[in-house]
DNA sequence: CAATGACCATTTTGTCGATTTCGGTCATAT
DNA sequence: ATATGACCGAAATCGACAAAATGGTCATTG
């Protein structure tokens, strides 16, 4: 019975199924014959929509990391201050701790990932990039988000080594509120980094602290936009010959 | 030929091939023999120091978490403003990158651990417990060493996370000055966890922080030093009969 | 009495063929 | 066209057994 079902529906329904076996059971225990099963489809409908199981491994850690961008992104500019260095990495590290699959990604769980890990696939390292991390202070700090008399490796990786602490953590029994973790978490990124305030000039000194500290999240929000776009695009360009149908 | 050669000595040396051996291939790769052989004495000779390979591994796992304790507060007595929270966990966090063993243990490496992980062994728990981090803050907090509007929990928490953090990205590739991390970390401590210096009541500004911010070390030394002591008894009670022969 | 190493019982590891599973394809049905 | 499920070859798994290794002991040695 050829129903024709949106195509591109089906393949978002099959990435979910994907997902959700993933975290379940794993990489390796997770078959194709499962995923069409959970999907409602045939086994050869997936190869329909990808071209083997690789690529549609792929195509959900990709779905993942574009949709945790975004999120990223809509929560940062809507959330006020939320371009300074607290709210922003808490909004990060909240996200990461709610999508399941991305703390795996984040933390290298090889329970999770199983032999995808040793495949030489660029996608999985992304976003545990030091460079990348590296690149982002320096960016915030030039942009006066950040503070400047830091070695920027230093801190990107004390920011890596938060967000690899707190996966696994996660991972493991946390027990305790975790919305006071994360704050009390962005509330010392808040007092460690945050740029000092500029060497009184002239104004009160009340008004100078919130217009400095607003304007460096302004800053703060324009970095993650341009480093959002940057990524997504990235993404997009890695994924060959985009998310459509094979062939 | 029995030339009886001091058997602390020679218990020492055992645990220090065990050690050796232990980084380097991991429990279930380090046989008795491996032990044995690397510390110039017969497999025999093994078993008339330590009841069994458990017993072995046991013994050594005491010795590093003994001798991390002692090293921990001599250095942190040793050094000026050694009781603030910065510097005392610095000096603990170096600890733990400089000796290896250590590490693994703080992250429960499969790999070096091996089966010895899943055993129920009481001791390996130790020093990653939340409850043993939290009294430690709840005290520190007591003293005024610690700010104590914060949920001691919570900044129990962040501690460990930071711990669990730093061992995992020294097993990975680190690459950059792993001072000037330390260095960074304790100042982020310092900056987010330091009790803010008292109301201002009388004397100069300056002196009075100065005197405020010694005697929260002196404070923040002597729980050190409470904790070291109760944490050596209890690793002392641990060991049934002491260390010494078997029998 | 300390120390040894041959020795023992038990696990672990290795082998190899039979069987199953799984990723991927394709003739067929609709 | 779209979708299916039987089918294929490769790879993993299983089972039984053999060989090696390992934790632990003890009669013997100097």
């Amino acid at each position: 019975m050829p129903r024709p079902a949106d195509p591109v529906f089906r393949e978002q329904c099959l990435l979910d199924a994907t997902a959700l076996l993933l975290i379940a059971h794993g990489y390796d225990k997770t078959t194709v014959a499962d995923v069409a099963l959970a999907a409602g489809v045939s086994k050869g409908a997936v190869y329909l929509h990808f071209d083997s199981k690789e690529a549609l491994f792929d195509a959900l850690v990709l779905r993942e990391m574009k949709a945790f961008a975004q999120r990223w992104l809509d929560a940062v500019e809507a959330t006020p201050e939320g371009g300074r260095i607290g709210p922003l990495f808490r909004i990060a590290l909240q996200q990461l701790c709610e999508h399941e699959l991305l703390a795996s990604l984040m933390r290298a769980d090889s329970r999770v990932l199983g032999s995808a890990l040793r495949r030489p696939g660029t996608r999985l390292q992304a976003g545990r990039s030091p460079m990348a991390r590296q690149a982002f202070v320096q960016a915030m700090q030039s942009a006066g988000a950040l503070r400047a008399d830091l070695d920027a490796a230093v801190t990107a990786q004390i920011l890596g080594l938060l967000s690899a602490g707190l996966v696994q953590l996660a991972a493991q029994g946390s027990q305790g509120s975790r919305e006071a973790l994360l704050d009390a978490i962005a509330d010392m990124l808040e007092r460690a980094f945050s740029p000092p305030p500029p060497a009184r000039s002239s104004s009160s000194k009340g008004r100078s602290r919130n217009a400095s500290d607003s304007a460096a999240s302004q800053a703060g929000k324009a970095i993650v936009r341009k480093l959002v776009e940057a990524g997504l695009a990235r993404l997009q360009a890695g994924s060959a010959s985009g998310p459509g149908a094979r062939q």
